[in-house]
DNA sequence: GTCTATATGATGATAGAC
DNA sequence: GTCTATCATCATATAGAC
């Protein structure tokens, strides 16, 4: 991996851990293991990195979620693969993390990343719900849009409660209930 | 307000704002209008009014929530009221928020009024739901404990949502999604 | 491309006078 | 209880040699 690529990663890492504001140049300087000039050789300063590594923590997202929400089965199925799929659950999301950020969201270059990953995850969901409708496997008055939206809000506030708890169980148990929900709304 | 409410008030204001790593004392001397010994005479440091600071914003939250959770009309018409309860909804949660913090979490007396709050909430709508399924609202194979996790899931995955998008809509179209889906977990 | 030196301001406090 | 030094360290770079 070469030099850009390892202060990209670094970046991530750190973002992921500790967020934008929690994140020095020093810090990211060590975990890539780079010296001090060759980091702004590359990029213009921490933000410009920032932006590198947010575009890059999102697509890694992507393509994580599209291995269970592209898989086999019905549209309950492919749902609660991607809502069970196993984690790292104490470390939170890589993405939703930085929307706590105040600098994050108040760069439109840092927020841009967030609001797509997040859109187009809840844009897959919609329309695997939308098939599942259409198929007759859920009810037809069922909102897509919004369901594929508080399906998204489970997974990101299942973080906030297994860090509150230092325990990972609350994240499957928080999963849980909206699959039960959702059964629920099954058609029939 | 004397001079320790003050310097508590505007440490819970930027906690919620910019959260712990993201707070100087400076800043909180700033917003307090305290002088700099002024802060070291009532606190041991920075630690010390954070730790004044969220027990003060758990037992706010608190407050607030039961103001919807004990009014009156059935468990879901009391759930509904407490998730569409009127939010400055870009600002996030308060106790949930800081979560993301590392410095928090990985401090006892720091996480433990999260844990609590989080925990009080969940107690409370699960025995919401308890007393639905008791009264035959509620399907009787709905697990109260879960579900009541999804329900505290959706509001604080809804802040990260609304934050990404800078849009309020979003929260309520994730607590729409919530309510409609318990909805359909109605009895008969 | 990478390195070392240098710089300004902020961070998180402590000391001691008033 | 509050105020004004003072302090070591870190944050976030810029400059210029190699």
């Amino acid at each position: 991996m070469d030099t850009a690529e390892r202060l990209i990663a670094g970046m991530q890492e750190l973002l992921w851990e500790r967020g934008y504001v929690g994140t020095s140049p020093r810090a990211i300087q060590q975990r890539a293991d780079v010296g001090q000039g060759s980091m702004y050789h590359h990029f213009t300063g921490k933000p410009d990195l920032a932006g590198a590594a947010i575009r890059r923590s999102a697509a890694d997202l992507r393509a994580l979620a599209s291995a269970e929400l592209d898989g086999p089965g019905s549209a309950f199925d492919r749902i609660a693969a991607y809502l069970r799929r196993d984690r790292d659950v104490l470390r939170g999301c890589r993405v939703g993390r930085l929307t706590q950020d105040p600098d994050v969201v108040a760069t439109p270059e840092l927020r841009a990343p967030l609001e797509e990953t997040l859109g187009w995850l809840r844009e897959r969901l919609a329309g695997l719900l939308a098939e599942g409708i259409a198929a007759g496997e859920f009810a037809r008055d069922l909102d897509p849009d919004d369901v594929a939206r508080t399906l998204v809000a489970v997974v990101q506030g299942g973080y906030v409660l297994a860090r509150a708890a230092d325990d990972p169980d609350e994240f499957r148990r928080a999963v849980n209930g909206a699959l039960a929900l959702l059964a629920a709304a099954r058609s029939e």
